[in-house]
DNA sequence: ATTATATATATCAAACTGATATATATGCAT
DNA sequence: ATGCATATATATCAGTTTGATATATATAAT
């Protein structure tokens, strides 16, 4: 999917500075995607010289500017035009342009050539980092309110229980497989 | 972790060219890490400069050669060094580098803005892939011998059972929970 | 006879990341 | 009070990586 596809797609949530979106990326999407300020920067100046969306600077006394950026309706209009396109394109290709690049999975692919200790210690801090993240997913409480209307999009709902669900099951299949690497 | 880990870690498993380097993470490791001709070859010459990997060129009638690389012992000892200082910088961060970028979720995400059939089209398409996938992992009958081999390193059994687990999470919540997109 | 796919290596433009630079504010420990 | 770390905010860029393409042949399918 095109950077400029998937800044739109953000927008459409909601106006945001570039460092807002780069926020979503390390918070509620940093387990779907990611994007760096080195390709958010430069697209926002595209996709504003294009009119797809428009921007206010926020002058902040000593702070930089913050720049606030608001899909137009040309950028919705085009952000549902390329997400049709890619859409279709999976469906003949029947797959989905996903990539995975898991340096946790390398470490246990290669488990037999680390100290039993060592092996021992990285899979109790990855039960604990995972245990931490699933909590994460089923916190249902109290959050500020930009997080709240996030929430109630029925997609993100869908992700956040298909995500709760996977880091069930991959919590309880480790508890119960992992003497079997030693 | 460095590519040169990841090459080293994959020459320890058996003798493979780069062409069968690259099938590997086509095949039985696509769910977990890939890596492009473009950096498996030049990897594989500068492990062959370092003595860290030996060559043995077979010659094929009217095929280009053949280039099968081994791992020596300099190679063992310089890649189990490398695991281990990658292992303990884990366990300081706590994080594992981990990195997804799944455009199916990112389609999910924005899915309101998709027509109802080509969403129900492409989610259709998504569980005949994942329930593909399924089948693999599970499957357990006679395959050629050194696929057979992998299939009995103790690692690659725990990973194969963890995906199996994952999918059959991923598809039953998508069976129950798909209608709540609409 | 032609097209598509598989084997096999190599290269490179284009894209992307991770790090760094710049500038200020706030909180926390010494 | 002074130093240190972290957070806000944008911008840039060297270095790495990908995805596509080139080359050459064999085989299977249409």
């Amino acid at each position: 999917m095109q950077k400029e596809t998937i800044c739109l797609g953000i927008l459409s949530l909601g106006p945001r500075s570039g460092y807002e979106i780069k926020q979503m990326f390390q918070g509620p999407l940093s387990d779907f995607y990611s994007l760096s300020f080195g390709t958010i920067y430069p697209t926002l100046n595209k996709l504003q010289s294009g009119k797809f969306v428009s921007c206010k600077q926020h002058t902040q006394s000593k702070k930089p500017d913050k720049k606030v950026y608001t899909i137009t309706k040309k950028g919705m209009a085009q952000m549902q035009e390329n997400l049709l396109g890619d859409a279709s394109s999976y469906i003949r290709s029947g797959n989905y342009g996903d990539q995975i690049k898991s340096e946790f999975f390398l470490l246990i692919l290669f488990a037999k050539y680390l100290p039993k200790e060592t092996l021992d210690t990285v899979l109790n801090e990855r039960v604990l980092f995972l245990r931490q993240k699933f909590e994460q997913f089923k916190y249902d409480g109290p959050v500020p309110g930009d997080i709240k209307a996030l929430r109630e999009e029925k997609s993100i709902s869908f992700i956040r229980g298909l995500a709760a669900a996977l880091l069930d099951t991959g919590l309880t299949y480790m508890e119960k497989n992992r003497e079997k690497l030693s």
